[in-house]
DNA sequence: AGCACGCCGACT
DNA sequence: GTCGGCGTGCTC
């Protein structure tokens, strides 16, 4: 490597791939200078490391008082981002005050950057020491594999130093290995203006002859003809006749294949939404809600855009935010449209994940269906993006870059100058804001398909019920009534709580102490299955038993219920049935969610017991009865979101009652039936629930009246963390110019995790500006030992 | 992040 | 008197 000359004309301004605000600028060597394009990694010096870095332009004047030093390589063959889409990286980086190079990374398929680390490994003298020498046990250990630097700790650190000057072991930079790369087969084709000798094997010969008609072919075809062709081949090639070369092989992530179908006839509703928004489709940049009652064909709708918008010669981005329901909607578009469907989500292997990424880069699949991060999409001039379920919370990343994708999305189609579509049948306070303001087009279908009703609710108040006993007290009479009547029939049976495990929380009856988490402030959860209860934040666990861990005293009982209580009680009332529980932790595995799905729709199932997770826009056509076992989960949450969050969920799973030819009921159990969140959902009425929500937003200054900053203050050491919130509050205060709320310091609402004490701030404002300002100078206080982070536009408070 | 530099306590 | 702890700052 020369650092010390460094390269004359061509310098490059790079974002490296470390937590670095600004680009740095680096020189290109002359072999590499054909290579090197905006959007192409680049592996550059950093200190005494070597990292990758993302290039983003040619840049004439270098930062002076500098010394510049030239780039070690180029990694890619052609970028890996468009270089055009480098602008909307660099927005949403400016926007969430994180690193430019570690959002591309976040951005990119994982597994590709290299960087280097100071590994200690053994020395050729090193590895014929003797079992006698003093640390052999550290010296096997290291044989085995070479160690972090970094990693090493008191006694393995002295015993490194003393091991250096013996001349056993060095320290050497390391690359960590590539977690992802391309796949290839070799193939293999007959020599131009070669003949085999004819005193040859006649399975050599025919080999050849077959390789000569049937062109280049990798080893799987070839064994189609030929059983084990290893030796012939070989045998052929070293004598030069025929010659190996390597294809490109793609994973393909859409295990089964689909049936083509035709698109059905949209009602006057869905005709009216498709037409006006391809009317806007080809003049730039436009904002659409589309506020679809749950079953009124949605998904149609986003199939003709798409139709559309391929056959204009662009390309369509679908965001959906589960992957659950990416295969089900990914199979309606396949359905449709055939081989053009890229999926990209979390469930994809790293190499599937890049191979999708490099399909759609080539233009190859002009149609992305994926979860948040598909918003990422290497399609070029896209005509259309689509967010279905847009008030879904988990379009909010809430680890390392806690971007949110819908609103990704829509930065993303003001840029590349196209139309964003964000639809839901229970669409987020701040969409129908939108729409309300102007800055959306509001496009409604109020009807649900083939003239199906809108599922009937009835309230059972729990209230009321304080004085039945047993199963009663969770599945009340008139409940039971609708899931006999409705089994009966042979129809199938939705149960919805908001809370897994066995039961609520476990609570001691002598000293009334609630059991609680080592680890985390909340309260643990009795699992029957497991005999033990479990922490639901960091998967803490302790035997569960009548023992208080606090007063000694054999009194602990569980109150509440949980997803497993409510299976059991079920099972108590309906021997027969066929009962599924569908939480996390049923469906902890890859594919057992789709299999469960699957289960359903096939009828295997008559009852289904489920959390959040079954609430989520799947359609169960088997289902007519809907029971919600305490609608008031929702709303204990600390969370200005909580009312919003407990009306989407209801409205949803009451949603999924009735969807197939048969009408549906829902029979919504609660202590507080006057709750508007409650009231409204029982109408599945967004818009009411809206304007009372927004009257409250709008009196207290929340979003979408102001945005939000959370600061996050972490640490193992309490006062230490308090101390530090203290003072990042004050440098809000000094920075904010008086135009931003600051609420906190507070202990965060679960105020201890997995033993880090948690406090936080709450940074609110309507100068964007001025609320930026302060947030940068809050997370600028620096104390060792306390984690600070910036949360942009924060969705749960937790 | 990861690595080096620099300033204070418990040891040969 | 050093060794090594971690707190502080920088990386084109």
């Amino acid at each position: 490597m020369d650092t010390s000359m460094p390269s004359q004309a061509l310098l490059i301004s790079v974002a490296v791939d470390a937590p670095l605000m600004t680009p740095f600028t680096y020189g290109v060597p002359d072999k590499l200078r054909t290579s090197v394009t905006p959007g192409i990694r680049v592996l550059v010096p950093l200190g005494k490391r070597t990292v990758t870095g993302y290039v983003l332009r040619i840049t004439a004047s270098p930062p002076d008082g500098i010394r510049i030093v030239d780039i070690l390589d180029v990694l890619d063959t052609s970028p890996l981002v468009p270089p055009e889409h480098l602008p909307f990286y660099q927005r949403m980086a400016a926007y969430y005050h994180h690193p430019l190079g570690e959002t591309l990374a976040t951005a990119l398929p994982s597994g590709l950057n290299l960087s280097d680390r100071s590994m200690v490994v053994l020395t050729d003298k090193g590895q014929h020491a003797g079992p006698e020498h003093p640390f052999n046990c550290f010296l096997d250990k290291l044989a085995r594999k070479p160690i972090p630097l970094q990693k090493l700790q008191g006694m393995e650190k002295k015993q490194v130093t003393q091991l250096l000057e013996e001349g056993l072991v060095a320290i050497e930079r390391i690359f960590s290995p590539k977690k992802a790369s391309p796949r290839t087969r070799k193939t293999y084709a007959v020599t131009d203006g070669m003949q085999p000798p004819l005193s040859t094997s006649p399975a050599r010969l025919s080999l050849w002859e077959w390789l000569k008609e049937n062109g280049p072919a990798d080893t799987g075809r070839i064994q189609q003809v030929m059983p084990s062709p290893t030796a012939s081949l070989r045998w052929l090639r070293e004598k030069g006749l025929i010659a190996e070369g390597e294809v490109r092989i793609f994973r393909d992530p859409l295990g089964d294949t689909v049936e083509q179908d035709s698109p059905p006839r949209l009602n006057d509703e869905q005709k009216s939404a498709v037409q006006t928004i391809l009317d806007h489709m080809n003049r730039g940049f436009h904002r659409f809600l589309l506020h679809g009652v749950t079953g009124s064909g949605k998904t149609e709708v986003y199939l003709h855009l798409v139709e559309a918008c391929l056959e204009r010669g662009k390309t369509a981005i679908v965001l959906v935010p589960e992957i659950a329901l990416i295969s089900q909607i990914a199979g309606r578009f396949r359905a449709r449209f055939g081989e053009k469907v890229a999926v990209l989500h979390s469930g994809l292997s790293k190499g599937e994940r890049l191979d999708q990424w490099e399909k759609i880069l080539s233009g190859e699949l002009p149609l992305v269906i994926g979860a948040r991060s598909a918003i990422f999409a290497p399609v070029l001039k896209p005509g259309i993006i689509i967010v279905d379920e847009e008030h879904d919370p988990s379009y909010k990343q809430d680890t390392g870059l806690r971007y949110n994708g819908r609103d990704m999305s829509i930065l993303r189609a003001q840029l590349e100058n196209c139309t964003v579509v964000l639809g839901s049948a229970t669409p987020s306070v701040q969409s129908f804001e939108n729409a309300r303001n102007g800055r959306f087009s509001l496009l409604k279908l109020t009807r649900r398909v083939n003239q199906r009703p809108l599922p009937e609710v009835s309230l059972v108040d729990l209230r009321e019920m304080k004085q039945a006993s047993g199963v009663e007290r969770y599945i009340s009479r008139p409940l039971y009534g609708a899931m006999k009547t409705a089994l009966e029939k042979g129809e199938q049976v939705l149960l919805f709580l908001n809370r897994r495990g066995y039961a609520g929380f476990p609570v001691c009856g002598a000293c009334g102490e609630i059991v609680r988490c080592r680890h985390c402030d909340i309260s643990l959860t009795l699992h029957r299955k497991a005999n033990a209860f479990l922490c639901h934040f960091c998967g803490f666990s302790m035997a569960s038993g009548p023992l208080c861990p606090s007063c000694r005293a054999p009194e602990v009982r569980v109150l509440g219920m949980g997803t497993e209580k409510v299976e059991a009680a079920a099972h108590y009332l309906f021997p027969d049935a066929r009962i599924l529980r569908m939480d996390q932790d049923t469906t902890g595995k890859k594919g057992q969610l789709i299999r469960m799905l699957r289960q359903i729709r096939n009828r295997e199932v008559d009852i289904l017991v489920g959390t959040q997770m079954v609430a989520k826009g799947h359609d169960f056509p088997g289902i007519t009865v809907v029971g919600i076992l305490n609608a008031d989960l929702g709303l204990s949450f600390p969370d200005f979101r909580a009312g919003e969050r407990n009306f989407q969920t209801l409205a949803q799973v009451a949603g999924r009652a009735g969807r197939g030819e048969l009408s549906g009921r829902v029979i919504l159990q609660t202590y507080n039936p006057d709750h508007y969140s409650i009231r409204t959902a029982c109408s599945q009425d967004s818009e009411a629930f809206f304007k009372e929500e927004i009257t409250t937003r709008r009196m207290l200054g929340y979003p979408p009246f102001s945005r939000m900053i959370q600061i996050r203050i972490s640490g193992e050491k309490e006062e230490r963390v308090q101390e530090t919130a203290r003072m990042a509050a004050e440098a809000a205060k000094s920075a904010s110019s008086g135009k931003v709320r600051i609420l906190g310091p507070a202990e965060a609402p679960i105020a201890r995790m997995a033993g880090q004490f948690r406090h936080q701030i709450l940074l609110m404002g309507t100068d964007i500006a001025c609320l930026n300002e302060s947030a940068m100078a809050a997370v600028d206080i620096r104390v060792s030992g306390v984690r600070l982070l910036m949360d942009v536009d924060p969705y749960s408070m937790l």
